[in-house]
DNA sequence: ATGCAGGCGCGCA
DNA sequence: TGCGCGCCTGCA
């Protein structure tokens, strides 16, 4: 693959915001706003130059389709903003301070598995097993005198033993990476018919079949790896962040998963999922 | 050093 | 159906 180079317009694009948003784990700043990342079999290096985005890269076709996919270039997140902007004050404020992300088109099967992992888990161990998993099993990709891994498809991951994951530090979700893996194999359940269900409630049902994916695992994976804006993961911080601004309870682990889900859909509707970025960036940020 | 970190699965009412 | 608890591991 020879490298290719693609400079657009930075138009709600912040490098910063979109790759430590908590949406993504294999994107790591190198220098003062220098991003490199491994997607697809993809490697790509993202810098914001002024008022414009230069993306450099060895890229599996055409770098300008594959950044206007994988970006979502073609969402306008201005629309976005407004809308939800004029919903809430508090979410107006975490816009303003998150402005700039953009929800990645990511691979679904590294989503899964990445959010598997991510259970009962932190940022830094959580990219550290990916890296791990990616170095083991993944395809090698050369450039620029580097070595990276893509993330392993299913069939590369499924040379894995539970003990072998257990030795790259995946504790008891092992068993959660193994299982998964293997019914994805026997063709249980496929990528493919996933990705043509359009009943959320329905492929949420399907994705918690997964062992190692409940509610919250099985958020992110619609929101992440199947863009399903209308979802709102609840984890601790945006539990937190929303007793804060809107139950105010003295103890936030009281407040049920189920009143936030419905406050959520109430007043963000189809754009939860957006919402819930900003909330979550903003208040892990400034926590 | 103990508790905690972007939950899940299980057992028990 | 709903709740409480244990769980791998690394890091402060």
């Amino acid at each position: 693959m020879k490298e290719q180079k693609l400079v657009i317009d930075k138009i709600d694009f912040e490098p910063k915001h979109i790759f430590e948003c908590g949406q993504c784990f294999r994107w790591y700043e190198e220098e003062n706003n220098r991003y490199t990342g491994v997607f697809g079999n993809n490697v790509l290096k993202v810098k914001k130059e002024e008022d414009k985005i230069i993306f450099q890269g060895v890229c599996e076709g055409d770098i300008k389709q594959i950044v206007e996919d994988y970006f979502d270039l073609k969402t306008n997140y201005q629309e976005i903003k407004n809308k939800l902007s004029k919903m809430d004050d508090y979410l107006a404020k975490s816009i303003e301070f998150g402005n700039g992300i953009r929800i990645l088109n990511q691979d679904l099967w590294e989503m899964i598995i990445s959010f598997i992992i991510s259970a009962n888990n932190n940022i830094p161990r959580i990219q550290k097993i990916i890296e791990r998993i990616s170095k083991e099993y993944g395809t090698k990709i050369m450039w620029n005198n580097n070595t990276y891994y893509t993330f392993p498809t299913k069939e590369q991951l499924s040379h894995a033993r539970i003990e072998d994951l257990r030795n790259l530090g995946l504790g008891f979700r092992d068993k959660y990476v193994y299982e998964t893996t293997k019914k994805f194999i026997k063709g249980e359940i496929s990528l493919e018919e996933l990705k043509t269900i359009k009943d959320v409630k329905k492929l949420r049902q399907i994705l918690e079949t997964l062992p190692g994916v409940g509610p919250k695992v099985a958020d992110c994976i619609l929101l992440f790896g199947m863009h399903r804006f209308e979802v709102f993961p609840i984890d601790v911080w945006v539990r937190r962040v929303m007793n804060e601004l809107y139950m105010k309870k003295e103890d936030e682990t009281k407040v049920k998963k189920q009143e936030i889900e419905n406050l959520a859909n109430i007043k963000y509707g189809e754009l939860a999922g957006m919402a819930q970025q900003y909330l979550f960036y903003w208040k892990r940020e400034t926590a």
